[in-house]
DNA sequence: CAGTGGTCTAGACCACATC
DNA sequence: ATGTGGTCTAGACCACTGG
């Protein structure tokens, strides 16, 4: 079961091949596709090594530097005696801070409350269909969150979906779902969250904002704006967050 | 030559070790050691997978992991047919994005002019002894800087040296190099910049940022502070930078 | 051409988790 | 005891670079 055809299967590369890639990428490629398409799902494990590798007759060295690449990726776990595992947004806690770059200035480590204000229900401009691969007009939903840390409000989030990956998406459904955001569009949508660009800006608090963050007009804020993607570089979420820098910061490594 | 006693030479790892470390990980310590004591310097070539592999009396595979590790770390630059170099902060311009995030908001690469306003000698106060590992009254240097983006003023630096490690930098010395800060640095005074945190918070302009900026008073402002670390994770500078994000971000990938 | 890093194999054994 | 990922070896051949 299971047959693929690779370029050569037990044979070494391809003689002549235009375009030569590894055999460990073309693995690689054929395991992503399964997760994408859901055949193993967040939190399962995967076959064994020896397993795959019998599966795709090649060597478990082989499939074993496809998967090392998949876990650089935060696609899958791997766990020692255990197995390997699709990665998921539900588990620890600890790696929730993947996503979430605001910590306190202490450097103590503080997980925020979340607060969903709202969702509507709306259509997609020009903008927003750029960011999100849409045609303008296509229907959206935005939610509107707030962060509170150690009850502070922090952080005020706009967030913008494509609403036809969200069918059902309620306030009461979000509010009944213990966990973070993205666990919860993981399990309840099956929309995975796996990569992000952030684009940072000062502005100064609008009226509204400076009122739900509990500062002065006009005060300094961070404008986080971000797109997150899926497989195969597919953008599903806009978000806006506006954060004061009262008592907390947005963290970086560079490396 | 170069004899170094591994846990256990020829053989798979020691029977029964309190701390187990894989061969490899030894390998790269060895490895890490001879770079931070400038046995091999920046931009010159390592000596050949096999022959490490020789003087350790190891396998070329190992060696090879250790290796990979290295090069994930920027330590070190493998190029396919010419050998793994040390890598250097003087090389391509493309790898000075490695540690300037601020990038145009119309997406355009775009490398900004650095021009040294002045450097000052001080002496460390309790914070910066806490940020760079050193004793309050100890010298330092401050240099200012302000980077242009297509002529316009973006970002207004204040860097902070120890002055031990940094003996005879003046301005002229600066000005008459060719290159990047961090490529000064490292070929003028051996100080090779690995890695860095930064905090990052929403300000408003003091009144001589704003004039450096050429914005308004009380606009807002990124405050970005950086601790660069250099090898066994020792902080050599601390850097605040304040950007204006009139037409220029903060970018940021989560992965 | 020779030398380098890059890929692949086959097989061995270790460390960890579970039953 | 068994099965998993993790480490290590030895040897082969490929892809790239430069003389």
């Amino acid at each position: 079961m299971s047959e693929v055809a690779l370029v050569s299967p037990p044979q070494y590369p391809p003689p002549e091949t235009p375009s030569f890639q590894p055999l460990y990428q073309q693995i690689k490629g054929l395991l992503t596709q399964r997760l994408e398409t859901g055949e193993w799902r967040p939190g399962q494990a995967i076959p064994s090594e020896q397993d795959l590798a019998a599966q795709f007759s090649v060597s478990q060295g082989t499939v074993r530097k496809a998967i090392d690449e998949l876990a650089g990726e935060n696609l899958v776990v791997r766990r020692q005696g255990k197995g390997t595992f699709v990665a998921t947004h539900t588990e620890t806690k600890s790696s929730m801070f993947r996503f979430l770059r605001m910590r306190r200035n202490d450097g103590q480590d503080e997980y925020p409350a979340s607060e969903l204000i709202d969702v509507k229900r709306s259509r997609a401009n020009a903008d927003i269909g750029r960011s999100l691969d849409m045609k303008a007009g296509d229907a959206i939903l935005i939610l509107r969150r707030l962060l509170r840390y150690g009850g502070e409000p922090t952080v005020l989030d706009e967030i913008t979906l494509p609403a036809a990956l969200f069918k059902g998406l309620t306030k009461e459904r979000f509010d009944a779902y213990e966990g973070s955001m993205y666990g919860f569009f993981e399990t309840e949508f099956g929309v995975r969250m796996l990569r992000a660009e952030e684009q940072i800006k000062a502005v100064t608090a609008d009226p509204v904002t400076a009122e739900a963050l509990r500062v002065g007009m006009g005060s300094p804020l961070l404008c986080v704006e971000r797109i997150t993607y899926t497989y195969a570089d597919k953008p599903v979420e806009f978000r806006r967050g506006l954060c004061t820098t009262r008592s907390h910061h947005y963290a970086n490594t560079l490396s």
